[in-house]
DNA sequence: CTAAACTCTGTAGCCGACTGTAGAGTCAAG
DNA sequence: CTTGACTCTACAGTCGGCTACAGAGTTTAG
């Protein structure tokens, strides 16, 4: 007799906070291989189960898209070594984190530069004709130029 | 005789660098207000239009949503001043990339952990009988209690 | 004048990560 | 033994921001 701690699906859901609904999508993406089924056609996990379904939520907070857990995953159940996949991915991502930190911190001075624009402009200054200051005042990047307009009578 | 520039969609589309659907699409998201339209019923756009489609790319570089932008463009055209519904708007979103670029950050730092940590495993340790060291290492932060397993033999 | 290039409307599809529904079977408490 | 909670499958819908297509009309270059 072998006794094993199994769960439903429902008390996977319950104790990761991930729903059943969830739960069922991971399978069909190869996230979750196919558990054990009983007899009627439930699905029974163990508790490694638990601590997969927690890594594929740390690893999403991470910013690790559903495939790349996948593909990590596949790894881990594949060879002996998932590592130096894993590390790559860990590698790039990192790079990718980075750059995105650069960006969004560009963005962020861009966005505080128009901010602090607006908040010295006393309301009905002259430039307040424009349309709209903010509008006004952002930069075109792309070029305007080559354009051949159509010249027309209404 | 009143002679205006006008513009046909597609030169828009050239001139901006967005496409014809993108466009379309914009004026049934209320972005581009509806357009003057002659009478084979094509769309004919003034230079403002060049300007409120460079707005439009810029702000959503910024991170805006579509949704967000046609809000600012509402309040541009029915009021007076949309400068304060756009500084408010404004500082929520250096508000959001501030906390994005913080948590980012934080998620750029475990990753680089969790690196170095496997980075100067020699491969065949202890602990390398583990399941994935990275899997295994990735630390839980859901609470794991409470849980009411179902206990069955198969 | 014709053919290519453009425009129109309306509708459907795409991506990722789900959520919701219907209809049927299963399990557990009272 | 019934009732309610749970589970199953299969498929449709959601969101945002588009893209693609069909089928028809219009404009423009040669």
């Amino acid at each position: 007799m072998t006794t094993t701690t199994l769960f439903k699906i429902g008390d996977i859901a319950k104790q990761t906070g991930v729903s059943v609904g969830t739960l069922r999508y991971y399978e069909t993406e190869k996230l979750l291989h196919p558990a054990e089924r009983g007899e009627n056609g439930y699905r029974y996990y163990g508790t490694e189960t638990l601590e997969q379904v927690q890594f594929i939520k740390k690893a999403q907070s991470l910013g690790f898209s559903l495939e790349e857990i996948r593909h990590i995953l596949e790894v881990r159940f594949s060879g002996e070594k998932p590592c130096e996949l894993v590390q790559d991915l860990l590698a790039e991502k990192i790079n990718q984190l980075e750059n995105q930190i650069q960006q969004m911190t560009i963005f962020k001075t861009e966005l505080e530069e128009y901010r602090e624009l607006w908040g010295k402009t006393p309301d009905d200054q002259e430039f307040s004709r424009e349309i709209c200051p903010l509008v006004a005042s952002v930069p075109l990047k792309a070029s305007i130029e080559s354009l051949t307009p159509v010249f027309q009578s209404i």
